[in-house]
DNA sequence: TTTT
DNA sequence: TTTT
């Protein structure tokens, strides 16, 4: 049966990446993404725009150079596809989170991007296009430590429960 | 601000589209559409897949297509933009659910194609491609009725909140 | 039949756009746009790089647009689909020339982008997403003076041949 | 510097794909695929359409899939790159022919799809996706002979040109 | 003809 | 939480 999950996005990451590697090497890099559209009011004919943030997750290689060269406030272009997350929250009810897995990435702004941030460890090294050998799923790494599992639910804590089943591959 | 939230999947129709008419005269169909990654598992070797489901929303002229000719198990293209949703649910928690806007949809499969479903309909008239004026993002219809507004929030009733502000974008 | 033909392109433009008006009022703007791709050779193990250039075609408002705000250099996101004409050289022979006919757009490179060229004029007014509201293809405008029709073919007249036939949309 | 070209078709073959098989042991299958694009004239309000036809080219692992289950008439969907090829006519001259290197494929069309031509064989094995590990472009296969080199220039010895220097990858 |  |  014909499958494709895709999606291509341009925007502004909303924070540092936060880089963490797990006890079976793997890495996983989350970070937020910001897309704004504008239109104008068909009624009032102002200016109106709408923020949507995407929560990104670069695993392995990409991982760390997501970590290495993008800040808060860098722009750029990701491929990658959907993936919704079940997970509990503390009354035990099922929530689920949306994320997009990275499966390839391009740095935009050439000099001196960063927004706020400090952006310049990537002009140093930055600029290119990177990927996973994409199509196939990669291993997920271990899980860390989650006490949490079916309880506390902070989005930190849901983007980690991802990796405690075994059978859901990244 | 550069900006780009485009997304594009193949998959099959979960079930019929449901089409709501608004007071305002605004139509909108939602369906869920499975799209599913296989591979191969590094480990075991043993063949793996992951269906993923997308909450999918068809506005205006779209909608009125979507629900003619599309039927459950109907194979599909579809273009859209990623859109997450706040609602909250019956304790007044805040929720998020994640939608895909659709912008532009193809009919697959040519030949009685529609799984379990009476996909028959799309044979007569079916076929073709079927796009609102899209990157201008629509004017939303008005709200339905909703008593259950920050109470109950069954996938149905959370997909109506987002009508409810007349202030966004559809 | 369904049918998608859509490609994206990231890069930078080698040229300024040539923007052109025609006597019905129609305006079309040409560039080109490289692409380059890098990897790492898998006998000698050395770098390598392939750049690839694009023949754009932006029209109506988004060829007003390209010329008052891209520049040589300028980097650039484009949306389009892929159209090869037909023409035919000096000896009367068949020749074709693939062009993207760009339906959306996003200027990249916030700050003092531009490469060699004058980027300047961006920086007042430029930046966001612009675009025809696509799908549905405009009307080409009439043909300017052509008498190299069916003659001489450097890139730029091949250029013009498109707009010759009344028929075939632009 | 930020570089993106990728393409995404669905449209039907033109005719079965073509199998090379090189002395190097690489594959290549060319084949032709049209895509339709449709609309209504704005002047005189009638239906037109305008078919496009790509050239496709798969290899290796791809090229293999493509030949034993793609028939004339098949409908697919692909993602790939635009690549130029430059070779030179009969006369010397130097000319162009656009192709699209496939990355990525969808067998589209469940039941006895297949226009024309025998499709059945994609019913017993057919159906699923494929790709080659993508983004890294693979080592490109030896030249098979061609006296025809710098002469004749039909569309199958054009094809055949890009594998002749080595240096360029697939 | 661009960019790194 | 970004960016314009």
């Amino acid at each position: 049966m014909a499958s494709v999950n895709k999606v291509i996005l341009i925007g502004n990451l909303g924070r540092d990446p936060e880089l963490r590697t797990f006890p079976s090497g793997g890495q996983v890099a989350n970070v937020s993404l910001a897309t704004t559209e504008t239109w104008k009011d068909r009624q009032t004919g102002e200016r109106r725009e709408l923020t949507e943030w995407h929560n990104l997750v670069f695993s392995d290689r990409l991982a760390e150079v997501a970590a290495q060269y993008l800040r808060k406030g860098s722009p750029v272009y990701i491929e990658g596809r959907i993936r919704t997350r079940k997970w509990q929250d503390q009354s035990g009810q099922d929530r689920y989170t949306t994320e997009i897995r990275v499966d390839n990435m391009q740095m935009l702004g050439g000099r001196g991007e960063g927004g706020g941030g400090n952006y310049g460890a990537a002009e140093a090294g930055g600029q290119g296009s990177y990927g996973n050998s994409a199509p196939a799923p990669a291993r997920q790494p271990a899980a860390p430590a989650s006490a949490a599992q079916r309880s506390a639910a902070p989005p930190a804590a849901a983007f980690d429960n991802g990796f405690e089943d075994d059978d859901i591959p990244f």
